[in-house]
DNA sequence: TCTGGGGTCCTAGGACCC
DNA sequence: TCTGGGGTCCTAGGACCC
């Protein structure tokens, strides 16, 4: 016996759990998203999709092709309390539960046979438990790799379930198509294009010399796994490093130096509390810049110290702005922190950090009260003028 | 089709060290 | 002195995913 693995894939879940909670909503085409200019769906529902409206698609395009849909914006907050729900069930189900992302996870089933001798009943089992519990259903996908299991979640959905044999993973990437596959992005598969490689076959005639000398020794190998139905070895190297960022698009553009700088500084505060909230010490502040024709400029620095305060976040964004900004229109502006380490107990390396353990000490009982729902802003922030349309 | 927000990983070049 | 090679850290940008 080799390995067996599961995806599991929620499916249309932010529609699907807007219509567990509202039966109004049912049967209808629902975008969860906010209409207006520089708004885009994050999800729709079924009914949504026929009008070939999608995830991420702009919500004017999206209006165009179902006028009549629902839009509401998103409850995250619902959403993850379900997905917890969802996650649970199938983390008890087998181990090696990865989950992904808030609708996405994978189970090891390798080794199982006594007690599952049959993937595809026990995935049948799983699907039935999950709708039982919470009224969500869940496409799965089962094959030999995680990436052919993911591949093959997505292959009948809603509700359904995929299984390809082993042995048959390179004929089941052929009737995915390049286009569709993993990592295979616009970019790629336009560059692929250009050299008239435009299907799995095609690609597969090319040895990896080839491949190393068109597109990188990385993108080479990736490549050239994928085309056979190789997994690529998605998923499993450890999470090494972690971000923490937030960025905010603006209609129309905002203009001037001090329009920007109140942002900086509310933003600034938004990450470095999220930070704490996980115990995280960032080393490197970085902010992000779009102008409005879309180019966009990111820049960042690892200061000598590590980031202990907002205000440290704040003068380092601050500086990072003040180099990069050229005084045109901004349609977004993003903060982020990088290179986090557990600062659980972060340690003062010298004497002149008092004032920081102290600035340190105060926003974090600004946090605690922020996360009983009190809403604590710093003077400077109140009557900040709202630009976001 | 006028392009969100939150992430991860990769590359290439420069600084710096041995 | 006209110039090697390897390792690591940092920065900017880009591709990709949900």
């Amino acid at each position: 016996m080799g390995s067996v693995f599961f995806h599991i894939d929620l499916d249309a879940f932010f529609a699907s759990v807007e219509n567990l909670d509202h039966p109004e909503y049912r049967g209808k085409p629902l975008i969860i998203g906010t209409p207006g200019p520089r708004h885009v769906a994050s999800t729709c529902s079924y009914e949504a999709r026929k009008y070939g409206v999608h995830s991420a698609m702009p919500m004017t395009t999206a209006l165009k092709l179902c006028p009549h849909a629902i839009c509401i914006p998103g409850r995250m907050k619902r959403y993850s309390e379900m997905s917890h729900r969802v996650m649970n069930i199938i983390a008890s189900f087998a181990p090696g539960f990865l989950q992904v992302s808030i609708d996405e996870a994978f189970l090891d089933l390798t080794g199982m046979d006594r007690i599952y001798p049959l993937p595809g009943k026990a995935a049948r089992k799983l699907k039935e438990m999950i709708r039982e519990d919470t009224g969500l259903t869940v496409s799965i996908g089962v094959a030999s790799s995680r990436y052919i299991a993911k591949l093959a979640s997505d292959f009948r959905k809603p509700d359904g379930l995929t299984i390809v044999p082993r042995g048959r993973e390179e004929a089941f990437v052929d009737t995915i198509g390049l286009k569709k596959l993993w990592g295979i992005g616009d970019s790629t598969y336009s560059s692929l294009a250009k050299r008239g490689i435009g299907t799995t076959e095609t690609l597969r005639k090319y040895n990896l010399e080839e491949l190393e000398r068109y597109f990188g020794s990385s993108n080479a190998l990736y490549l050239y796994n994928i085309s056979r139905g190789i997994d690529p070895g998605i998923y499993q190297g450890e999470v090494k490093s972690r971000s923490i960022s937030t960025e905010k698009t603006f209609y129309p553009d905002i203009y001037g130096y001090d329009t920007l700088d109140t942002y900086l500084l509310e933003m600034s505060q938004e990450v470095e509390f999220r930070a704490m909230d996980e115990k995280k010490v960032a080393r490197t502040v970085g902010i992000k810049l779009r102008y409005g024709d879309f180019s966009t400029l990111s820049a960042q620095m690892t200061p000598e110290k590590p980031l202990y305060s907002s205000s440290d976040v704040y003068q380092a964004a601050k500086k990072l702005l003040r180099d990069r900004y050229n005084g045109e229109g901004v349609r977004l502006i993003g903060v982020s922190l990088s290179g986090l380490y557990d600062g659980e107990d972060v340690e003062q390396p010298d004497f002149f950090a008092q004032r920081e353990e102290k600035e340190r000490k105060l926003e974090k009982t600004i946090l605690s009260l922020s996360q009983k729902g009190q809403k604590i802003v710093r003077a400077r922030n109140l009557d900040l003028p709202r630009n976001d349309g």
